[in-house]
DNA sequence: TGTACATCAGTGAACGCGCGTTCACTGATGTAC
DNA sequence: TGTACATCAGTGAACGCGCGTTCACTGATGTAC
């Protein structure tokens, strides 16, 4: 039974009980996270911000590292609810205007759960291998919803053609993007493909390099409108026109 | 002094000694950063590795966060050296070869050193702030060889007119590039300065996403081709044209 | 060249701390009849 | 509705561990005369 099922049906007062103070647990580990970053995070600590005995958190949780577990597929169901929202109040047929808002979505949460976007996206936490049967869905959301955008405006044809000299794709690149290709149904070539791919990339780079402080104290004042400008030149590496 | 002073001066056994002893501090702190991650690091573990008791440490080390600081310098230091060797390797005047070897020489170090790859440009650790005055000089080196190049390429008239519709740079921004072009001297005008910045960050996005597995374990098994092509990518949005 | 003293490297014990995890326990909440 | 029992939540003590840092100390290496 998942923690949502539990909480939908709001069973007994007693299951009621058990969901809230998971819920509070992985509330104030992200608080913890955010202070003392993923690879300080302590069980104990974490338990008298609950007020409980440090030992009580096992009726819970089974070990720290399912903490990180749970605290890691919050936070990419966190990032995915926001980039969904506002992906989805842009019209469905406005490709350019939903690459953007997903962009200034990943941005904006980034920026207001540093912490949670580290855990995210920045180094891994030593001694931590994250479970894959559990992690792999809520962790490619935003990326599944990328491409979904990106070949979505490939099939109404509303790509701009590559500019420049043709790119060669080398073989082994090509294969990859055909096991891509079949995995997801896209219907885009490798060439829109591997430009996605860069997109993907340099969208998180450059939120990277701001949550993580590699621009320095000083330099870039005007970070929004930074991003807001590489934005606009990623939307032209995508091959994505304006309004449409 | 610096160590190097020391060092060159091969000055008293003693000196000689001491520079030794700080040398192996460091090089098998990293060692203990590559097993266990910055936020893990140990100036106890560092001390058994050594070969020498804890407390010994404190007459060549003031504290952990001294040893994280001489760890950073080391890493930036390292990752400029193999760039510069490998940019230099390439004619001044080919623009574009040099960005490519830039580019490759980043990736190459970041996978055969992925902790500190990780230090320098991961998620902060916790508790730690870098001294600005110690590390702003080698932290910079990358950088400031990637504008050298773009620079020059810029002086020279080799780069592409930008191509696509006119892209406004709004004015925040816009005094941030006229800051950053004082401070260093360039001449690029704002959109190249820009595409500077996107391509800089784009390229350490890529890089990371590799080394911190963000691309999971199967998905792009050539990932060298799809870095190169990446490459190829940002060297056109920069504007280098090829064998310039 | 030889002696007396100062400097330095490294030792080992100790400090107080926080960690993850286990375990036997006490009450409170639920369930079966 | 009431009693007897089972389940669960939370307690508190304990385990063994490693950490950063301090301090008085012993020898070895250097320096001044």
């Amino acid at each position: 039974m998942t923690i949502a099922d539990s909480k939908a049906k709001l069973a007994t007062p007693r299951e009621r009980a058990r969901s809230q103070m998971i819920a509070d647990i992985v509330r104030l580990g992200r608080e913890h996270l955010a202070r003392h970053g993923a690879a300080a995070l302590s069980l104990r600590a974490v338990a008298r911000d609950v007020g409980v005995v440090s030992s009580a958190v096992y009726r819970y949780v089974e070990s720290r590292d399912e903490l990180l577990t749970l605290l890691l597929i919050d936070g990419y169901n966190e990032l995915g609810d926001h980039v969904d929202a506002a992906v989805d109040a842009i019209a469905e047929t406005d490709y350019a205007g939903r690459f953007k808002a997903l962009g200034l979505a990943v941005r904006a949460w980034a920026l207001r759960e540093p912490a949670s976007y580290a855990l995210l996206f920045g180094s891994p936490v030593p001694g931590y291998q994250a479970p894959g049967e559990r992690t792999t869905v809520p962790g490619t959301r935003v990326i599944l919803r990328l491409v979904g955008i990106l070949d979505a405006a490939y099939r109404s044809g509303a790509l701009a053609p590559q500019q420049g000299p043709a790119v060669v794709i080398p073989s082994g690149l090509a294969a990859d993007m055909e096991a891509v290709r079949a995995e997801l149904g896209l219907a885009a070539d490798d060439e829109f493909l591997a430009r996605g791919v860069l997109v993907w990339t340099s969208l998180f780079g450059a939120v990277s390099f701001e949550v993580f402080g590699q621009y320095g104290a000083d330099t870039f004042i005007a970070r929004e409108e930074l991003f807001e400008h590489h934005l606009s030149m990623l939307q032209g590496l995508a091959g994505l026109r304006e309004g449409h």
